[in-house]
DNA sequence: TGTACCCGTGAA
DNA sequence: TTCACGGGTACA
């Protein structure tokens, strides 16, 4: 078996820091930053103490050693920039607060591949030192983006890229990370040695970081996996992809660092603030939001324009949401009227109202049951590339306390949305489930609640045409 | 000597 | 083959 090899002279692995947690990833994620922003301000001591305790109490965390939680703490914020430390202090970053805030996985894996590059601040000093001396700079999400991109609209045709290909043909050759290749020529290499069939001398090790960032990708929805093993650009992503293609300025900081210096470690120390601030600077969101019509849809564009279309006329064409929530919200009212429709109570549809959030009345919607008693309802929404645990969420002090006073009369809708299914479940009257033991709430800024969506509460259809 | 990404290695 | 624990290691 013939295998292809990097010349030496350009061969150059990358690497970057691991992620401890792709089998759970998305809890972990939604647990850490909620948890990082909880803490807020704090003295760096502090912030580390409670930071320490927070992992601990993640399922599965209580008997790890100081050691591997230590590398938690660390590692996950080195990767994705979640923290912000100053000479004393230490604060939640606003990619940290987003996630939290808004629950939207998807946009923050597409802001993080977007921007991440080599060098990078994720990775240790002597790191950056090496990569800057090498003249390395490459934006991996970009790149790849590209020249899928590229080569289909080349050849007409769908394109998928392998991790191998990827590692050997893209990640791990100087002539792509130093000499900036164009993407259409690495494709080219690619294509030939499929011709040639040529073997890769696969190792694990080897594969790994080009196969994390191809998976960011996929979390991301920029690409797909499909069952062949390769990765295909996700063609419902157009403005994203177009974003992409057309990267603006990168982080350039390095290039100040004057290699030969002796105090080259110090310089690029001092440069881990800026990093920080670049992944967390504002970019053009209007490219990198989560069509969750999409989500629902799938592939079926006849649905996707329908339900387009109908949530326009339900909410006087106001439909295109900066946050996911948004259109969870108005999807419920669109939920409450059909069913209303559906049981024969359309003379109630018109009671059926998003409240706006500056009233402050601790719920979403006002909704009528079938008896027309009155429902107020607050939309929990979080979307998500793949099925996650949806069985916890948060209620603040305001919600709670309205809940406390409606009781029966008050609903949390929890509605997820993924690429494999739309779930929607129904719980009544949290504060009585709380009461009866049917939940756990922990006071964290109003309620951290976690259910068991088999033991309280119902699942319904979410409703939509 | 403590810290914080690095990464060998065993487990799934 | 993939992934995460926790020891490794280089810097501060």
């Amino acid at each position: 078996m013939a295998y292809y090899v990097i010349p030496n002279e350009f061969h150059y692995p990358l690497h970057h820091t691991r992620p401890r947690f792709k089998r759970n990833l998305e809890n972990v994620l939604f647990y850490v930053s909620s948890e990082i922003s909880r803490i807020g301000k704090e003295t760096k001591v502090e912030f580390q103490n409670q930071y320490m305790n927070s992992l601990k109490r993640f399922p599965g965390n209580s008997t790890s050693t100081k050691k591997t939680l230590d590398n938690w703490r660390t590692e996950i914020d080195a990767l994705f920039g979640l923290i912000y430390y100053d000479e004393t202090n230490a604060s939640p970053t606003k990619n940290a607060k987003e996630l939290a805030d808004n629950q939207d996985l998807v946009k923050f894996f597409k802001r993080f591949s977007y921007k991440f590059q080599y060098p990078s601040g994720a990775l240790k000093n002597h790191f950056i030192r090496d990569y800057i001396k090498k003249e390395i700079f490459f934006r991996p999400g970009p790149y790849i983006i590209k020249m899928l991109n590229d080569a289909e609209k080349e050849s007409g045709i769908r394109c998928g890229l392998s991790k191998v290909e990827a590692a050997y043909c893209i990640f791990n050759d100087l002539r792509v990370t130093r000499d900036q290749r164009a993407p259409l020529n690495s494709w080219e290499l690619i294509k030939d040695n499929r011709l040639k069939k040529l073997a890769y001398n696969y190792t694990g090790d080897y594969v790994r970081y080009a196969g994390d960032i191809l998976d960011y990708l996929v979390i991301a929805r920029m690409l797909k996996l499909n069952p062949d093993g390769k990765y295909y650009l996700n063609k419902t992503e157009s403005l994203a992809i177009e974003r992409f293609c057309q990267p603006d300025k990168p982080f350039t900081e390095y290039e100040t660092v004057d290699i030969n210096s002796t105090s080259v470690l110090r310089e690029i120390n001092n440069l881990n603030n800026s990093w920080i601030n670049y992944m967390n600077e504002e970019i053009d969101d209007d490219y990198f939001n989560t069509d969750v019509l999409a989500l629902i849809t799938g592939d079926s564009t006849d649905e996707y324009i329908a339900l387009k279309d109908h949530l326009e006329m339900l909410t006087n064409g106001e439909v295109n949401p900066k946050k996911i929530g948004d259109i969870g919200e108005s999807l419920i009212v669109n939920h409450e009227k059909l069913y209303l429709k559906l049981n024969e109570r359309e003379d109630l549809c018109h009671l059926v109202k998003l409240i706006p959030t500056d009233l402050a009345v601790g719920y979403d919607i006002s909704s009528r049951g079938l008896d027309a008693t009155s429902k107020y309802i607050e939309v929990k929404t979080t979307a998500s590339n793949s099925r996650l645990n949806f069985s916890r969420f948060h209620l603040t002090t305001n919600e709670w306390n309205t809940a406390d006073s409606s009781r029966g009369n008050y609903f949390v809708y929890r509605l997820l949305v993924s690429s494999e299914d739309v779930r929607l479940h129904v719980l009544q009257d949290p504060v009585g489930l709380y009461k009866k033991d049917k939940i756990r709430m922990y006071p964290k800024d109003g309620a951290d609640i976690i259910f068991d969506p088999d033991e309280c509460g119902f699942s319904e259809k979410l409703l939509f045409v």
